[in-house]
DNA sequence: CGTTCGATGCACT
DNA sequence: GTGCATCGAACGT
């Protein structure tokens, strides 16, 4: 079942928390990828300084005060699409960036897509649980790009579905890859997770 | 183990 | 011109 907005209109902690365990689908031309949610972000209002509105809306950040439900994404570093599920409600800018999966459908599609990375070249095959670890890397094995900016995850191409899936035990610990606002305690996770990108303290877990 | 650093593109000032 | 919500290789200890 694919969530609908009422799941995004809620508190970006809690709508951080419930992603984990649910299921991110993209349908593309070359096929259907999907895998298993294990680490979020959540990124909340102009008071948070790691938050892209913290200085105010731009071009770039206009998606966050946008209505809840759609995608957010933008180019990072320069090399890497970031994908984010909008939150909380309409002109309130909040997201949550999905930050690592567990592939489940259409590993070889994500493994060719994974050895385009130009840095990739001559390397040998991304191992299973790599494949999605890491918010550039799940982009990139997934084929989201900057096209499926402000499409709404509650149907088309790119969705976030609940397949009934056991809801994981969820940890929480500081943000990670930013210069300020790291010590907010906004990143859940599934605790151990091979997929998840960086290791946690077990004794977070709640 | 640890830290440093290049690749690469665009919004923002 | 500056600075990234990154990745992974290349070093140093």
């Amino acid at each position: 079942m694919i969530l609908h907005v009422g799941f995004y209109e809620r508190p970006t902690l809690d709508v951080a928390r419930d992603l984990i365990g649910k299921v991110l689908v993209h349908k593309s031309p070359e096929g259907v990828t999907s895998g298993l949610i294990v680490e979020a972000e959540a990124y909340i209002g102009e008071d948070d300084p790691a938050c892209h509105a913290a200085a105010g809306r731009t071009v770039r950040n206009a998606p966050l005060y946008g209505p809840p439900g759609l995608a957010y994404v933008y180019l990072n570093y320069g090399l890497h699409d970031m994908v984010n599920a909008v939150t909380e409600a309409d002109g309130h800018p909040a997201a949550v960036l999905i930050r690592a999966l567990e592939p489940l459908e259409g590993l070889p599609l994500m493994r060719r897509r994974r050895a385009k990375a130009p840095w990739r070249k001559g390397k040998g095959e991304v191992p299973d649980h790599e494949l999605c670890r890491g918010p550039g890397n799940l982009t990139r094995a997934m084929g989201i790009t900057l096209a499926d900016n402000l499409r709404p995850l509650t149907r088309g191409p790119l969705t976030i579905q609940d397949q009934g899936l056991p809801a994981p035990l969820v940890a929480w610990d500081g943000r990670i890859g930013i210069r300020v606002g790291a010590d907010r305690p906004w990143r859940a996770s599934v605790a151990g997770h091979r997929s998840v990108s960086k290791k946690l303290d077990p004794a977070s877990a709640r």
